[in-house]
DNA sequence: TAACTATATAACAATTTACTTATATACACA
DNA sequence: TGTGTATATAAGTAAATTGTTATATAGTTA
């Protein structure tokens, strides 16, 4: 557990900035339970890789995601150590679950290719 | 009480970025236990009177905050019975008080204006 | 009604954001 | 080592954001 903190309110404003993205945000809520690949994103999303790539990175900056490479492929999960966890967390539990989106890439076949 | 919603993440997403700015999030922890006035804000935030009105447009559009008109000055409060109350509290309730701001302005006297 | 105060809106400029395409880097494997 | 796949970064652009000044609107009071 990460020791209490003071809070910023100029810090927590940067936070929900960075949360204030439906991508963003629906990222976290995916994450929240399981560990996706970037290249899921990118199915999930109908987006650039490099877009979702610089998604991912506005989090990890803020700490909020970690990375773990495995191979070729590099997978995010929320950082539950992060300072700013007991922050966001009621936030991302008062989203609407998002695993219908996976679920719809397994029945494309989409999701094998990493998993 | 609001009646439970089902939670659209795309409107959380836009909740989230209205609150992403530190003038109206210290706005909303100011005037969560008590009303302010435009007038207050202005002082407080040391920032033009237009501008002060543009952010607090922008949390009135979501309703997120109510207004309410006496004589010539317009107050706002946390409007509780928004439907995104319950969203929002658990952020506000996390952030730093802000009422030293207030103290602030009483001790300069400019409180005193419209209260 | 005229003058004054508080607030809102309009119009505009500077900055930031969120994409795009092009390219670099990291790893896998033949 | 060379080729292919996954990811990250760079550079550029269109749109959104946030401030400003100017002006309109609403209420107060002489």
């Amino acid at each position: 557990m990460p020791t209490k903190t003071v809070m910023d309110i100029g810090k927590s404003a940067k936070i929900l900035k960075v949360l204030g993205d439906k991508t963003r945000l629906t990222m976290l809520k995916l994450i929240e339970e399981q560990t996706c690949c970037v290249c899921e994103f990118v199915e999930i999303f109908q987006m650039s890789q490099p877009s979702i790539s610089q998604h991912l990175r506005k989090l990890r900056d803020l700490d909020l995601i970690k990375e773990e490479r495995k191979g070729q492929w590099v997978f995010y999960s929320l950082n539950q150590d992060s300072e700013w966890y007991a922050f966001i967390l009621p936030i991302i539990d008062q989203l609407p679950n998002q695993q219908e989106k996976l679920i719809e890439l397994e029945k494309n076949g989409t999701r094998i290719t990493c998993c």
